[in-house]
DNA sequence: CACTATTGTGAGTAATAGCTCAGGTCTTTG
DNA sequence: CAAAGACCTGAGCTATTACTCACAATAGTG
Protein backbone atom coordinates (compact mmCIF):
# COMPACT_ATOMS: atom_id res chain seq x y z
CA UNK A 1 0.00 0.00 0.00
CA UNK A 2 1.55 2.99 -0.88
CA UNK A 3 1.27 6.28 1.07
CA UNK A 4 -0.07 8.68 -2.30
CA UNK A 5 -0.40 11.77 -0.84
CA UNK A 6 -3.06 13.14 -3.01
CA UNK A 7 -5.27 9.88 -2.48
CA UNK A 8 -7.03 11.74 0.42
CA UNK A 9 -7.35 14.96 -0.57
CA UNK A 10 -10.70 16.77 -2.10
CA UNK A 11 -11.31 16.94 -5.64
CA UNK A 12 -12.87 20.26 -5.60
CA UNK A 13 -13.05 23.32 -2.86
CA UNK A 14 -16.44 24.61 -2.39
CA UNK A 15 -16.96 27.67 -3.06
CA UNK A 16 -20.73 28.39 -3.19
CA UNK A 17 -22.80 27.55 0.03
CA UNK A 18 -24.82 24.63 -1.85
CA UNK A 19 -21.47 23.18 -2.36
CA UNK A 20 -20.29 23.30 1.42
CA UNK A 21 -23.97 22.42 2.37
CA UNK A 22 -23.79 19.11 -0.13
CA UNK A 23 -20.22 18.25 1.12
CA UNK A 24 -21.98 18.24 4.67
CA UNK A 25 -24.75 16.31 4.02
CA UNK A 26 -22.45 13.59 2.33
CA UNK A 27 -20.37 13.52 5.37
CA UNK A 28 -23.74 13.18 7.85
CA UNK A 29 -24.91 10.53 5.54
CA UNK A 30 -21.41 8.55 5.86
CA UNK A 31 -21.59 8.65 9.79
CA UNK A 32 -24.80 7.17 9.27
CA UNK A 33 -24.42 4.69 7.01
CA UNK A 34 -21.50 3.59 8.37
CA UNK A 35 -22.46 3.30 11.39
CA UNK A 36 -25.25 0.85 10.59
CA UNK A 37 -23.57 -1.29 8.07
CA UNK A 38 -20.11 -1.00 8.64
CA UNK A 39 -17.13 0.16 6.66
CA UNK A 40 -17.45 -2.51 3.83
CA UNK A 41 -20.83 -2.42 3.31
CA UNK A 42 -21.61 0.97 3.68
CA UNK A 43 -21.18 1.85 -0.48
CA UNK A 44 -21.05 4.84 -1.60
CA UNK A 45 -23.88 4.52 -3.57
CA UNK A 46 -25.85 3.83 -0.72
CA UNK A 47 -24.23 7.14 1.00
CA UNK A 48 -25.04 8.93 -2.04
CA UNK A 49 -28.95 7.82 -1.41
CA UNK A 50 -29.39 8.35 2.33
CA UNK A 51 -27.61 11.94 1.83
CA UNK A 52 -30.13 12.46 -1.65
CA UNK A 53 -26.95 13.49 -3.96
CA UNK A 54 -26.29 11.76 -6.83
CA UNK A 55 -23.06 9.89 -6.52
CA UNK A 56 -21.22 12.43 -8.87
CA UNK A 57 -21.76 15.11 -6.90
CA UNK A 58 -19.86 12.82 -4.01
CA UNK A 59 -17.18 12.28 -5.86
CA UNK A 60 -16.84 15.75 -7.05
CA UNK A 61 -15.66 16.35 -3.12
CA UNK A 62 -13.75 12.91 -1.75
CA UNK A 63 -12.09 11.40 -4.40
CA UNK A 64 -12.25 7.87 -3.43
CA UNK A 65 -14.30 6.04 -0.59
CA UNK A 66 -11.09 6.19 2.04
CA UNK A 67 -11.38 10.18 1.75
CA UNK A 68 -14.61 10.32 2.99
CA UNK A 69 -13.97 7.70 6.38
CA UNK A 70 -11.28 9.77 6.84
CA UNK A 71 -12.56 13.20 6.61
CA UNK A 72 -15.06 11.50 9.29
CA UNK A 73 -12.25 11.12 11.38
CA UNK A 74 -10.58 14.31 10.79
CA UNK A 75 -13.25 16.35 11.92
CA UNK A 76 -14.15 13.79 14.88
CA UNK A 77 -10.68 15.15 16.25
CA UNK A 78 -10.72 18.46 14.98
CA UNK A 79 -13.27 18.88 17.30
CA UNK A 80 -11.49 18.52 19.84
CA UNK A 81 -13.55 15.53 21.30
CA UNK A 82 -9.46 13.72 21.85
CA UNK A 83 -7.48 16.47 23.04
CA UNK A 84 -9.93 18.87 25.16
CA UNK A 85 -7.86 17.74 28.62
CA UNK A 86 -6.57 21.48 29.27
CA UNK A 87 -9.75 21.79 31.61
CA UNK A 88 -8.64 18.95 33.77
CA UNK A 89 -6.16 20.95 34.75
CA UNK A 90 -9.16 23.44 36.80
CA UNK A 91 -9.59 20.51 38.74
CA UNK A 92 -6.72 20.19 41.45
CA UNK A 93 -9.04 18.79 43.75
CA UNK A 94 -8.08 15.16 45.74
CA UNK A 95 -6.25 12.50 43.07
CA UNK A 96 -10.01 10.76 42.79
CA UNK A 97 -11.33 13.61 41.45
CA UNK A 98 -9.02 14.27 39.07
CA UNK A 99 -9.44 11.10 37.86
CA UNK A 100 -12.99 11.01 37.97
CA UNK A 101 -12.46 14.24 35.58
CA UNK A 102 -10.74 11.92 33.26
CA UNK A 103 -13.24 9.16 33.05
CA UNK A 104 -16.03 11.71 32.81
CA UNK A 105 -14.15 13.78 30.14
CA UNK A 106 -13.43 9.93 28.07
CA UNK A 107 -17.42 9.18 28.21
CA UNK A 108 -18.18 12.42 26.77
CA UNK A 109 -15.68 11.53 23.93
CA UNK A 110 -17.90 8.28 23.28
CA UNK A 111 -21.02 9.56 23.98
CA UNK A 112 -22.02 10.90 19.81
CA UNK A 113 -22.01 7.55 17.95
CA UNK A 114 -20.23 4.88 19.86
CA UNK A 115 -20.48 2.24 16.75
CA UNK A 116 -19.10 5.13 14.10
CA UNK A 117 -16.43 5.64 16.46
CA UNK A 118 -15.59 1.69 16.52
CA UNK A 119 -15.55 1.45 12.65
CA UNK A 120 -13.40 4.48 12.48
CA UNK A 121 -11.35 2.95 14.98
CA UNK A 122 -11.42 -0.55 13.41
CA UNK A 123 -12.12 -0.64 10.22
CA UNK A 124 -10.75 2.67 8.81
CA UNK A 125 -8.12 2.10 6.17
CA UNK A 126 -5.48 4.18 7.75
CA UNK A 127 -3.16 5.99 5.33
CA UNK A 128 0.12 6.79 6.91
CA UNK A 129 -0.48 10.56 6.59
CA UNK A 130 -4.14 9.74 8.91
CA UNK A 131 -1.69 7.78 11.06
CA UNK A 132 0.42 10.23 11.98
CA UNK A 133 -2.56 12.46 12.55
CA UNK A 134 -3.83 10.48 15.28
CA UNK A 135 -0.55 9.50 16.52
CA UNK A 136 0.39 12.93 17.09
CA UNK A 137 -2.34 13.83 18.41
CA UNK A 138 -2.67 10.57 21.09
CA UNK A 139 0.96 11.80 22.01
CA UNK A 140 -0.43 15.41 23.06
CA UNK A 141 -2.93 13.73 24.72
CA UNK A 142 -0.55 11.48 27.01
CA UNK A 143 1.71 14.30 27.35
CA UNK A 144 -0.93 16.42 29.00
CA UNK A 145 -2.11 13.45 31.16
CA UNK A 146 1.69 12.90 32.33
CA UNK A 147 2.28 16.22 33.02
CA UNK A 148 -0.97 16.31 35.16
CA UNK A 149 -0.02 13.38 36.63
CA UNK A 150 3.31 14.77 37.63
CA UNK A 151 2.18 18.07 39.16
CA UNK A 152 -0.09 16.12 41.90
CA UNK A 153 1.52 15.63 44.76
CA UNK A 154 -0.19 11.95 45.67
CA UNK A 155 1.32 10.24 42.44
CA UNK A 156 3.43 7.81 43.41
CA UNK A 157 4.85 5.72 40.16
CA UNK A 158 8.13 4.64 39.07
CA UNK A 159 7.31 5.84 35.58
CA UNK A 160 5.27 8.80 35.13
CA UNK A 161 5.42 7.77 30.37
CA UNK A 162 4.89 4.69 31.57
CA UNK A 163 1.67 5.25 33.72
CA UNK A 164 0.41 8.23 31.55
CA UNK A 165 0.37 5.97 28.76
CA UNK A 166 -1.48 2.99 30.33
CA UNK A 167 -3.77 4.70 32.51
CA UNK A 168 -4.99 6.79 29.39
CA UNK A 169 -5.37 4.03 27.23
CA UNK A 170 -7.16 1.62 29.83
CA UNK A 171 -9.58 4.58 30.36
CA UNK A 172 -10.10 4.97 27.04
CA UNK A 173 -10.66 1.60 25.95
CA UNK A 174 -12.67 1.01 28.81
CA UNK A 175 -14.89 4.00 28.05
CA UNK A 176 -15.02 2.73 24.38
CA UNK A 177 -15.95 -0.91 25.77
CA UNK A 178 -18.82 0.17 27.95
CA UNK A 179 -20.65 2.53 24.81
CA UNK A 180 -20.30 -0.30 22.39
CA UNK A 181 -21.32 -3.23 23.94
CA UNK A 182 -24.65 -3.80 23.79
CA UNK A 183 -24.92 -6.14 27.17
CA UNK A 184 -21.98 -4.18 29.14
CA UNK A 185 -22.65 -3.68 32.91
CA UNK A 186 -24.26 -0.33 33.97
CA UNK A 187 -22.92 2.55 33.66
CA UNK A 188 -22.17 3.91 36.90
CA UNK A 189 -21.11 1.12 38.43
CA UNK A 190 -18.17 0.47 36.10
CA UNK A 191 -17.10 3.82 36.20
CA UNK A 192 -16.61 4.12 39.63
CA UNK A 193 -14.48 0.78 39.59
CA UNK A 194 -12.39 2.12 36.54
CA UNK A 195 -12.05 5.72 38.82
CA UNK A 196 -11.07 3.36 42.01
CA UNK A 197 -8.30 0.85 39.94
CA UNK A 198 -7.09 4.38 38.18
CA UNK A 199 -6.79 6.24 41.40
CA UNK A 200 -5.03 3.81 43.65
CA UNK A 201 -2.58 2.70 41.42
CA UNK A 202 -1.51 6.32 40.97
CA UNK A 203 -1.84 6.59 45.00
CA UNK A 204 0.69 3.85 44.86
CA UNK A 205 -0.13 2.13 48.00
CA UNK A 206 1.39 -1.34 47.59
CA UNK B 1 -28.02 -10.33 8.52
CA UNK B 2 -29.94 -13.41 9.05
CA UNK B 3 -28.32 -16.24 10.92
CA UNK B 4 -28.76 -18.69 8.91
CA UNK B 5 -27.44 -22.41 10.80
CA UNK B 6 -25.52 -23.90 7.44
CA UNK B 7 -23.42 -20.91 6.80
CA UNK B 8 -20.84 -21.84 8.52
CA UNK B 9 -21.15 -25.90 7.99
CA UNK B 10 -18.32 -27.80 6.09
CA UNK B 11 -19.34 -28.75 2.68
CA UNK B 12 -18.16 -31.68 2.72
CA UNK B 13 -16.27 -34.43 5.58
CA UNK B 14 -12.73 -35.33 4.46
CA UNK B 15 -12.59 -39.29 4.55
CA UNK B 16 -8.84 -39.64 3.28
CA UNK B 17 -5.97 -38.29 4.75
CA UNK B 18 -5.34 -36.12 1.74
CA UNK B 19 -8.30 -34.18 1.98
CA UNK B 20 -7.55 -33.82 5.33
CA UNK B 21 -4.33 -32.19 4.81
CA UNK B 22 -6.11 -30.16 1.78
CA UNK B 23 -8.56 -28.77 4.52
CA UNK B 24 -5.36 -27.73 7.14
CA UNK B 25 -3.25 -26.46 4.18
CA UNK B 26 -6.31 -23.92 3.75
CA UNK B 27 -6.39 -22.96 6.94
CA UNK B 28 -3.25 -21.94 7.57
CA UNK B 29 -3.03 -20.64 4.60
CA UNK B 30 -6.13 -18.59 5.38
CA UNK B 31 -4.11 -17.50 8.94
CA UNK B 32 -1.60 -16.04 7.39
CA UNK B 33 -3.09 -14.77 4.29
CA UNK B 34 -5.83 -12.84 6.63
CA UNK B 35 -2.76 -11.67 8.60
CA UNK B 36 -1.15 -10.12 5.78
CA UNK B 37 -3.65 -8.65 3.99
CA UNK B 38 -7.21 -8.10 6.43
CA UNK B 39 -9.92 -10.08 6.11
CA UNK B 40 -11.53 -7.61 3.26
CA UNK B 41 -8.54 -7.63 0.84
CA UNK B 42 -7.84 -11.51 2.32
CA UNK B 43 -9.86 -12.71 -1.15
CA UNK B 44 -10.26 -16.38 -1.64
CA UNK B 45 -8.88 -16.92 -4.76
CA UNK B 46 -5.40 -15.88 -2.79
CA UNK B 47 -6.01 -18.32 -0.11
CA UNK B 48 -6.28 -20.84 -2.61
CA UNK B 49 -2.96 -19.53 -4.36
CA UNK B 50 -1.20 -19.62 -1.38
CA UNK B 51 -2.45 -23.28 -0.19
CA UNK B 52 -1.19 -24.04 -3.86
CA UNK B 53 -4.70 -25.38 -4.24
CA UNK B 54 -7.40 -24.64 -6.49
CA UNK B 55 -10.46 -22.81 -5.64
CA UNK B 56 -12.81 -25.23 -6.31
CA UNK B 57 -10.79 -27.16 -3.50
CA UNK B 58 -11.57 -24.50 -0.95
CA UNK B 59 -15.28 -24.20 -1.48
CA UNK B 60 -15.23 -28.40 -1.19
CA UNK B 61 -14.24 -27.66 2.53
CA UNK B 62 -15.66 -24.25 3.64
CA UNK B 63 -19.34 -22.89 1.72
CA UNK B 64 -17.89 -19.26 2.12
CA UNK B 65 -15.30 -17.07 3.18
CA UNK B 66 -16.87 -16.39 6.37
CA UNK B 67 -16.72 -19.95 7.29
CA UNK B 68 -13.31 -20.28 7.04
CA UNK B 69 -12.35 -17.08 9.85
CA UNK B 70 -15.19 -18.98 11.53
CA UNK B 71 -13.09 -22.37 11.01
CA UNK B 72 -9.82 -20.16 12.36
CA UNK B 73 -11.60 -18.42 15.39
CA UNK B 74 -13.53 -22.28 16.57
CA UNK B 75 -9.83 -23.50 15.94
CA UNK B 76 -8.23 -20.95 18.32
CA UNK B 77 -10.42 -21.53 21.05
CA UNK B 78 -10.48 -24.97 20.96
CA UNK B 79 -7.03 -24.90 21.64
CA UNK B 80 -7.56 -23.46 24.62
CA UNK B 81 -5.69 -20.51 24.23
CA UNK B 82 -8.86 -18.62 26.02
CA UNK B 83 -9.78 -20.67 29.21
CA UNK B 84 -6.72 -22.42 30.13
CA UNK B 85 -7.14 -20.75 33.53
CA UNK B 86 -7.39 -23.36 35.55
CA UNK B 87 -3.75 -23.54 36.30
CA UNK B 88 -3.91 -20.14 38.31
CA UNK B 89 -5.56 -21.99 41.22
CA UNK B 90 -2.06 -23.63 41.27
CA UNK B 91 -1.11 -20.32 42.48
CA UNK B 92 -1.62 -19.50 46.20
CA UNK B 93 1.03 -16.87 46.65
CA UNK B 94 0.63 -13.37 47.26
CA UNK B 95 -2.19 -11.49 45.52
CA UNK B 96 0.44 -9.74 43.47
CA UNK B 97 1.60 -13.42 42.43
CA UNK B 98 -1.92 -14.40 41.37
CA UNK B 99 -2.01 -11.40 39.13
CA UNK B 100 1.19 -12.04 37.87
CA UNK B 101 -0.18 -15.19 36.97
CA UNK B 102 -3.54 -13.67 35.19
CA UNK B 103 -1.43 -11.05 33.04
CA UNK B 104 1.35 -13.68 31.65
CA UNK B 105 -1.36 -16.00 30.50
CA UNK B 106 -2.86 -13.34 28.94
CA UNK B 107 0.46 -12.40 26.88
CA UNK B 108 0.57 -16.37 25.99
CA UNK B 109 -2.49 -16.05 24.35
CA UNK B 110 -1.45 -13.19 21.74
CA UNK B 111 2.08 -14.99 21.55
CA UNK B 112 0.98 -16.82 18.23
CA UNK B 113 -0.43 -14.29 15.47
CA UNK B 114 -1.25 -10.91 17.28
CA UNK B 115 -2.35 -9.64 13.36
CA UNK B 116 -4.29 -12.72 12.58
CA UNK B 117 -6.26 -12.30 16.06
CA UNK B 118 -6.54 -8.78 15.90
CA UNK B 119 -8.31 -9.38 12.33
CA UNK B 120 -10.57 -12.14 13.99
CA UNK B 121 -11.88 -10.51 16.64
CA UNK B 122 -12.08 -6.98 15.10
CA UNK B 123 -13.06 -8.08 11.11
CA UNK B 124 -14.59 -11.02 11.55
CA UNK B 125 -17.98 -11.35 10.38
CA UNK B 126 -19.21 -12.87 13.68
CA UNK B 127 -22.39 -15.03 13.36
CA UNK B 128 -24.87 -15.32 15.99
CA UNK B 129 -23.46 -19.29 16.34
CA UNK B 130 -19.77 -17.75 16.61
CA UNK B 131 -21.02 -14.70 18.85
CA UNK B 132 -22.73 -17.51 21.17
CA UNK B 133 -19.76 -19.39 21.14
CA UNK B 134 -17.28 -16.27 22.42
CA UNK B 135 -19.39 -15.21 24.61
CA UNK B 136 -19.73 -18.32 26.71
CA UNK B 137 -15.93 -18.38 26.60
CA UNK B 138 -16.06 -14.77 27.83
CA UNK B 139 -18.13 -15.48 30.86
CA UNK B 140 -16.93 -19.07 31.10
CA UNK B 141 -13.01 -16.99 32.10
CA UNK B 142 -14.98 -14.31 33.62
CA UNK B 143 -16.35 -16.81 36.13
CA UNK B 144 -12.92 -18.29 37.05
CA UNK B 145 -11.67 -15.15 37.53
CA UNK B 146 -14.13 -14.08 40.16
CA UNK B 147 -13.65 -17.41 41.98
CA UNK B 148 -10.68 -16.99 42.18
CA UNK B 149 -11.02 -13.53 43.33
CA UNK B 150 -13.27 -14.54 46.02
CA UNK B 151 -11.04 -17.37 47.29
CA UNK B 152 -8.20 -15.23 47.64
CA UNK B 153 -8.38 -13.09 51.69
CA UNK B 154 -6.92 -9.64 50.39
CA UNK B 155 -9.07 -9.01 47.57
CA UNK B 156 -11.55 -5.86 48.88
CA UNK B 157 -13.49 -4.64 46.41
CA UNK B 158 -17.63 -4.08 46.42
CA UNK B 159 -18.41 -6.08 43.49
CA UNK B 160 -16.46 -9.11 42.90
CA UNK B 161 -18.54 -9.64 39.56
CA UNK B 162 -17.69 -6.16 37.95
CA UNK B 163 -14.15 -6.35 39.21
CA UNK B 164 -13.41 -9.53 37.49
CA UNK B 165 -15.28 -8.26 34.45
CA UNK B 166 -13.26 -5.04 34.79
CA UNK B 167 -10.19 -6.67 35.52
CA UNK B 168 -10.31 -9.59 32.57
CA UNK B 169 -10.96 -6.82 29.96
CA UNK B 170 -8.10 -4.52 30.99
CA UNK B 171 -5.51 -7.13 31.24
CA UNK B 172 -6.35 -8.78 27.72
CA UNK B 173 -6.99 -5.63 25.77
CA UNK B 174 -3.85 -4.17 27.12
CA UNK B 175 -1.74 -7.22 26.12
CA UNK B 176 -3.67 -7.15 22.88
CA UNK B 177 -2.19 -3.45 22.47
CA UNK B 178 1.37 -4.33 23.51
CA UNK B 179 1.87 -7.07 21.05
CA UNK B 180 0.66 -5.65 18.40
CA UNK B 181 1.24 -1.96 18.74
CA UNK B 182 4.41 -1.78 16.67
CA UNK B 183 6.22 1.06 18.85
CA UNK B 184 4.48 0.49 21.78
CA UNK B 185 6.38 0.72 25.11
CA UNK B 186 8.88 -2.03 26.30
CA UNK B 187 7.39 -5.42 27.55
CA UNK B 188 8.66 -6.17 30.87
CA UNK B 189 8.07 -2.42 32.05
CA UNK B 190 4.68 -2.29 31.10
CA UNK B 191 3.88 -5.84 32.49
CA UNK B 192 5.11 -4.58 35.72
CA UNK B 193 2.80 -1.00 35.98
CA UNK B 194 -0.21 -3.14 34.48
CA UNK B 195 0.58 -6.09 37.57
CA UNK B 196 0.79 -2.99 39.86
CA UNK B 197 -2.60 -1.74 38.73
CA UNK B 198 -4.60 -4.58 39.06
CA UNK B 199 -3.07 -5.80 41.86
CA UNK B 200 -3.45 -2.09 44.13
CA UNK B 201 -7.29 -1.98 42.65
CA UNK B 202 -7.68 -5.32 44.37
CA UNK B 203 -6.45 -4.81 47.55
CA UNK B 204 -8.34 -2.09 47.43
CA UNK B 205 -6.38 0.37 50.01
CA UNK B 206 -7.97 3.85 49.23
C1' DC C 1 -7.63 -54.71 -13.42
C1' DA C 2 -12.07 -52.58 -13.55
C1' DC C 3 -15.27 -49.99 -11.23
C1' DT C 4 -16.68 -46.52 -7.92
C1' DA C 5 -16.11 -42.88 -4.67
C1' DT C 6 -13.41 -39.33 -3.32
C1' DT C 7 -10.67 -35.50 -4.19
C1' DG C 8 -8.76 -31.89 -7.16
C1' DT C 9 -8.92 -28.47 -11.17
C1' DG C 10 -9.47 -23.70 -13.08
C1' DA C 11 -11.91 -21.23 -16.65
C1' DG C 12 -15.97 -19.01 -16.25
C1' DT C 13 -20.31 -16.65 -14.06
C1' DA C 14 -23.13 -13.46 -11.59
C1' DA C 15 -23.21 -9.88 -8.64
C1' DT C 16 -21.59 -5.87 -6.89
C1' DA C 17 -18.53 -2.27 -5.96
C1' DG C 18 -16.08 1.99 -6.84
C1' DC C 19 -15.93 5.34 -9.90
C1' DT C 20 -16.43 8.23 -14.66
C1' DC C 21 -18.40 11.28 -17.95
C1' DA C 22 -21.47 13.55 -21.06
C1' DG C 23 -24.65 16.51 -20.36
C1' DG C 24 -28.00 19.06 -17.60
C1' DT C 25 -29.40 22.93 -13.84
C1' DC C 26 -28.48 26.65 -10.89
C1' DT C 27 -25.49 31.06 -9.41
C1' DT C 28 -22.75 34.51 -10.13
C1' DT C 29 -21.05 38.21 -12.80
C1' DG C 30 -20.40 41.90 -16.17
C1' DC D 1 -30.19 39.23 -19.30
C1' DA D 2 -26.84 36.44 -21.16
C1' DA D 3 -22.54 34.27 -20.87
C1' DA D 4 -19.42 31.70 -17.84
C1' DG D 5 -18.56 28.95 -14.44
C1' DA D 6 -19.95 26.24 -10.43
C1' DC D 7 -22.66 22.56 -9.21
C1' DC D 8 -25.41 18.38 -9.84
C1' DT D 9 -27.20 14.15 -12.25
C1' DG D 10 -27.38 9.08 -12.98
C1' DA D 11 -26.79 5.57 -16.53
C1' DG D 12 -23.22 2.75 -17.20
C1' DC D 13 -18.10 1.36 -17.40
C1' DT D 14 -14.40 -1.30 -15.45
C1' DA D 15 -12.57 -4.10 -12.14
C1' DT D 16 -12.94 -7.27 -8.74
C1' DT D 17 -14.91 -10.76 -5.95
C1' DA D 18 -17.14 -14.74 -4.09
C1' DC D 19 -18.43 -18.68 -5.89
C1' DT D 20 -19.93 -22.75 -9.58
C1' DC D 21 -19.52 -26.60 -12.56
C1' DA D 22 -18.08 -29.80 -15.94
C1' DC D 23 -14.40 -32.46 -16.01
C1' DA D 24 -9.78 -34.84 -14.68
C1' DA D 25 -6.97 -37.27 -11.51
C1' DT D 26 -6.35 -40.17 -7.67
C1' DA D 27 -7.44 -43.59 -4.06
C1' DG D 28 -9.98 -47.37 -2.34
C1' DT D 29 -12.25 -52.16 -3.32
C1' DG D 30 -13.43 -56.78 -5.14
Amino acid sequence: MPADDRRLQPRRKPSQVRAELTRERILTAAAHVFAEHGYAAGTTNRIAERARISIGSLYQYFPNKDAILAALLIQHIDRGAWAQADRLDLSPGSLKATVRALVRDAIDHHRDDPRLLRIMIEEAPLSQELLDTIDSHQKLRVAQVRDLLARHPDVRVRDLDTAANLINFTVEINTHRLMADPHAPAVETFESELIDMVTRYLAGSE
